[in-house]
RNA sequence: GGCCCAGUGGCUCAGUUGGUUAGAGCGCCGCCCUGUCACGGCGGAGGUCGAGAGUUCGAGUCUCUUCUGGGUCGCCA
């Protein structure tokens, strides 16, 4: 039977009394953790956001009544406790916060009760997702989740704080937008008094927040939720938060300055962590060469080596065949893998096909110094010699090779570079490596669409250098891009934008845009530029990444409150719905027939 | 859209070459217990083995289809 808390007002968080408050009457309110029922003797644990308590309710010092109730207490009944801090009588319990404490109650109510969890409410949980999304609520109240969201806020305040500091506005822009077809899927919403026409949900804030640098905002950031509408991954929600900022009359060095600082501040204050300053940086040419990545994880080596040169004269055919093709061939050397079973060789060959490599060449450099390898058989004595020299090999290493164009081999090895580390336990997660990765290429030729296209954005400045490649040789542009990149992930980026009409217009011829649909598509913005618009720049990143890395998990969804499953619905509400035909009507939609679709 | 992994009481799992009434721990219910904190003791309930079809004398186990969740490639300017 709930009981009103009527007269009775919390005064601490459970875990939040110490020993400075025996001695003291208190009233905590918080979900049942545990009853230890001995009979005469009750223990209760009661939790709430901050940790645990003991409480103790004894034969003799508690009236019968009341040792009746607490022995009816279940798990996750919600009950409020007044009672005295005591010293404990017996054992402390070291592994809570407070050990060494307990209440000695004199009233107990319990406000709410519970029905059975459908699973433990418990750190460290075993339960499958599956089952812990369909009841986020009780999830949530494991202490690794609310670690989680504490961690989240922290971040949040610290980031507006520091800002705050540094002269941005924080300003909100809209969520119901104009669908820009470049780039990432929109997600859309019908409107219903322009029938047939759709606002967008922003895949990011990118044309509001050059706007406000137009409107004289000088610096702005947001903490902005952002849509797209594709497929999820571990690290990708079709809505996740990004700490989104844009500065005027900077350049590289003034966005990527604040940033870092910002960083240090946020693992300083939260982790405890010194985040080395500056940032170390390198090229994405570089980033590419040594890492096969352009998100490279440096807590260890195992890097790339280019041995096209030191293999040109063999007659492997795969190798000579690559290089014929204009490729290259590299390897990683995986040191002291040698004797790497010839089982688990081929696994990471299939590893490599799904990255697109039509094979895997390995050496085993043997114990007694002799080479087992997969193509020994095509190689002079000496060149394989050559081989293992160049690739720095010693006994008992293990030598893989991919040899294809440069995006293959790139691709591959950088894959394998990492798989190899994640089984050579070679990933520690309390150590956090940052990289900016800088001078992105302006453009990527996609295949698909047969034209080049912003490897950004198309509002991305090339570096000015290289601005008299921009008819001859686009791909050869690079442009004043960065990413900021955490173990191995992105977590975010950002860039230099153009300001200068000429350059924006060639950005767009070569992008292959007529001046109409630029027009058409990113009109608002051009014109806005013919009023006087200050140089800027900006940067955003994903606040779900980097709350999960700082909080050592695996997913996004584990820093997220509510987030959706791998098909993008939410197994808690199980959004997305059906909806009523009127609805439907009323946008002018087409009702779509439920029942053919089932 | 492709590939890979998983699905057995509420939760986590075991289940041999296909072979009788499918087991365990935790949780749950009842009784007992005055210093527990992974409390303990005794007793009990609870499962159409994700679903469907097939092979077989016989399927949790083999085959196919399908559903659910996860990882990943494509995709994510």
């Amino acid at each position: 039977m709930a009981e009103s808390m009527k007269g009775l007002r919390r005064t601490h968080r459970c875990a939040e009394l110490t020993k400075e408050n025996i001695g003291e009457t208190v009233t905590i309110m918080g979900w049942v953790q545990k009853n230890r029922n001995k009979g005469g003797l009750v223990f209760v644990d009661v939790r709430d956001r901050s940790g645990i308590i003991q409480v103790v309710f004894e034969e003799g010092k508690s009236d019968k009544a009341l040792l009746e109730k607490a022995a009816g207490l279940r798990l996750e009944y919600v009950a409020a406790v007044v009672g005295k801090v005591e010293k404990r009588s017996g054992a402390v319990n070291e592994n809570i916060k407070t050990g060494e404490i307990e209440i000695v109650p004199q009233e107990l109510r319990i406000l709410s009760e519970s029905e059975t969890p459908p699973f433990p409410v418990e750190e460290n949980s075993k339960t499958k997702e599956e089952v812990r999304l369909k009841y986020r609520y009780l999830d949530l109240r494991r202490p690794d989740m609310q670690r989680n969201l504490m961690m989240r806020s922290q971040a949040a305040t610290l980031t507006r704080q520091f800002l705050a500091e540094e002269g941005f506005l924080e300003i909100e822009t809209p969520i119901l937008i104009g669908s820009t077809p470049e780039g990432a899927r929109d997600y859309l919403v019908p409107s219903r008094i322009h029938q047939g026409h759709f606002y967008a949900l922003p895949q990011s804030p990118q044309l509001f927040k050059q706007l406000l640098m137009c409107s004289g905002c000088d610096r702005y950031f947001q903490l902005a939720k952002c849509f797209r509408d594709e497929d999820l991954r571990a690290d990708r929600q079709p809505e996740f938060t990004q700490i989104d900022m844009e500065l005027s009359f900077v350049d590289v060095e003034d966005v990527l300055d604040v940033n870092e600082r910002l960083l240090a501040k946020l693992f300083k204050e939260i982790l405890k962590v010194e985040v080395p300053l500056p940032i170390p940086r390198m090229t994405w040419q570089e980033a590419m060469d040594r890492y096969g990545s352009d998100k490279p994880d440096i807590r260890f080596g195992m890097e790339l080596t280019d041995i096209t040169e030191v293999v040109k004269g063999c007659e492997f055919a795969v190798f000579k065949g690559a290089i014929e093709n204009g490729g290259t061939v590299r390897g990683i050397n995986a040191k002291g893998q040698g004797a790497m079973p010839r089982k688990k060789i081929d696994k990471l060959a299939e590893f490599a096909k799904g990255y697109g490599a039509k094979g895997l060449a390995y050496a085993a450099v043997q114990e007694d110094g002799t080479v087992k390898s997969s193509f020994s058989k095509f190689m002079k004595d000496e060149e394989m010699s050559a081989l293992i020299e160049a690739m720095g090999a010693e006994k008992g290493d293990l030598l893989l090779f991919a040899a294809d164009k440069n995006k293959v081999v790139w691709d591959v090895l950088g894959a394998l570079r990492l798989e190899l580390a994640r089984q050579m336990e070679l990933l520690d997660k309390s150590d956090y490596r940052f990289l900016w990765v800088t001078e992105f290429p302006l453009l990527e030729w996609s295949e698909e669409q047969d034209r080049f296209v912003a490897m950004h954005h198309p509002f991305t400045m090339p570096m000015e250098e290289d601005l008299e490649y921009i008819d001859s040789d686009p791909g050869r542009v690079r442009a004043k891009a960065y990413d900021i990149v955490l173990n191995g992930t992105e977590l975010g980026g950002g860039s230099v934008r153009i300001f200068n009409p000429d350059i924006q217009n060639k950005m767009f011829e070569v992008l292959g845009f007529t001046p109409e649909q630029a027009q058409e598509q990113f009109g608002f913005l051009l014109t806005a530029f013919k009023y006087g618009v200050p140089p800027h720049a900006g940067l955003a990143y994903g606040l779900d990444r980097l709350i999960m890395l700082m909080a050592k998990e695996d997913s996004i969804r584990d820093v997220i409150a509510f987030p959706k499953v791998k098909d993008a619905s939410d197994l808690m509400t199980e959004a997305p719905t059906k909806v009523d035909d009127k609805q439907l009507e009323e946008l002018g939609l087409e009702v779509v027939k439920m029942e053919e679709k089932e």
